[in-house]
DNA sequence: CGGTGTGAATGCTTTCACAGCC
DNA sequence: GGCTGTGAAAGCATTCACACCG
């Protein structure tokens, strides 16, 4: 079970979330494999590596298998179930720019596991003006109110000048995972998980992939 | 040369992106573990894998292996590398909603080799009341516009509930890579890439990188 | 049959360790 | 002395192929 691989770990929530999109009752490894374009045999090596019994001849359960991946590697599959099982991640957005402003009132985690309950900006009168369904502070307050909210993932929204330091206050404040939303590398010490999502690093990924065939 | 893989992409992106950020003149692969947390070993084989001959003794050249691994890869480093290069990735914004818009205002890819030229939205509506640098236009016109202007990437940011629909017609018009904001799993022809940075697919991934230690 | 689950074989990547160089 | 570059070894992941099951 502790041998859940970086790139098993990859595909697996990649097949949780299409499994989430499903509305089939059943699914194949060969669906999957034409779905996501990774071998079937690989998803079903992937697939053993977590404790599932059910697929047994004619296919998946599309229902069991999804909760089979979430209950593995530790996430949830909705709202619903995020209560059931206690688990609640909870979020804040550091930032309030366009982006950050943007992300706040899409509501964007809705009928997730993940709730977004604070959000912070080092311009006070950015978290006066503001208005979200939730708190926003300064960025002065959040040494305080991380922990005490215990809030565990960021969203990083600020200009590329600033995500240096905010992110390493992030990190001093014992947040544990970042999406990084800036083009700028972030280096924190291992125990902080970090998602690049940039659209500069995104590009230049396409663009890599796209040219080395 | 055609020896580079997935995983060693990845990384040299990354790498490519920290050197672009770095003052000093020198670094060593030393330095890069520490920024990366990769072992420099790994980085070295890396490195090898580019036709790179500068980095004897006393560490890498940073800027020239900038280069190296820009032209390795078939990126620019930046605006007036593309244009010495004639490299130019035109892009367009597909969905001009919170989040599309707040993209396009953001000038995003200010000093980088890409450059958007073209927003799309199904709402006729919000392509005449927005205003860019660049034109947009009704979703009706993508497949006179994408082809016309020779836009090889774009970055869906849709509502989940047209996403399936949209990046079809994007690879139907002829698109080469998709930056995918919604967190709807897109499954295209495998000569179309696709690089997710949805909020919730960034999440699990955090998520689930954390619950396994 | 059409499908999963899984040892065995193959093919990659990463790590190790050290020669060679400034 | 410190660092790169690289064969050789070790460790993983993917693919193959097939027994087994409904």
């Amino acid at each position: 079970m502790r041998k859940i691989s970086e790139a098993t770990r990859r595909r697996l929530v990649e097949i949780a979330q299409i499994l989430s999109q499903t509305e089939e009752k059943r699914i194949t490894s060969v669906q999957l494999e034409a779905l996501t374009g990774w071998t079937s045999a690989s998803i079903r090596k992937d697939i053993s590596a977590i404790e599932y019994s059910g697929g047994v001849s004619n296919g998946y359960d599309v229902s069991s298998l999804l909760d089979a991946i979430c209950k593995a590697l530790g996430i949830a599959r909705d709202e619903q179930d995020s209560k059931d099982r206690g688990i609640s991640h909870k979020c804040c957005i550091v930032g309030l720019g366009k982006l950050g402003t943007a992300l706040l009132e899409n509501s964007i985690f809705y009928d997730t596991a993940y709730s977004i309950i604070a959000g912070f900006d080092a311009n006070v009168n950015r978290t006066e003006i503001l208005s979200a369904s939730f708190p926003l502070y300064p960025a002065s307050k959040m040494s305080q109110v991380i922990p005490e909210q215990k809030i565990e993932y960021a969203i990083l929204t600020v200009p590329n000048e600033s995500a240096k330091a905010m992110a390493e206050r992030l990190a001093s404040c014992g947040i544990k995972g970042i999406v990084n939303y800036t083009s700028v590398m972030l280096s924190l010490p291992k125990e902080i998980a970090v998602e690049n999502v940039s659209p500069v690093t995104a590009m230049n990924n396409l663009s890599a992939k796209i040219s080395l065939g």
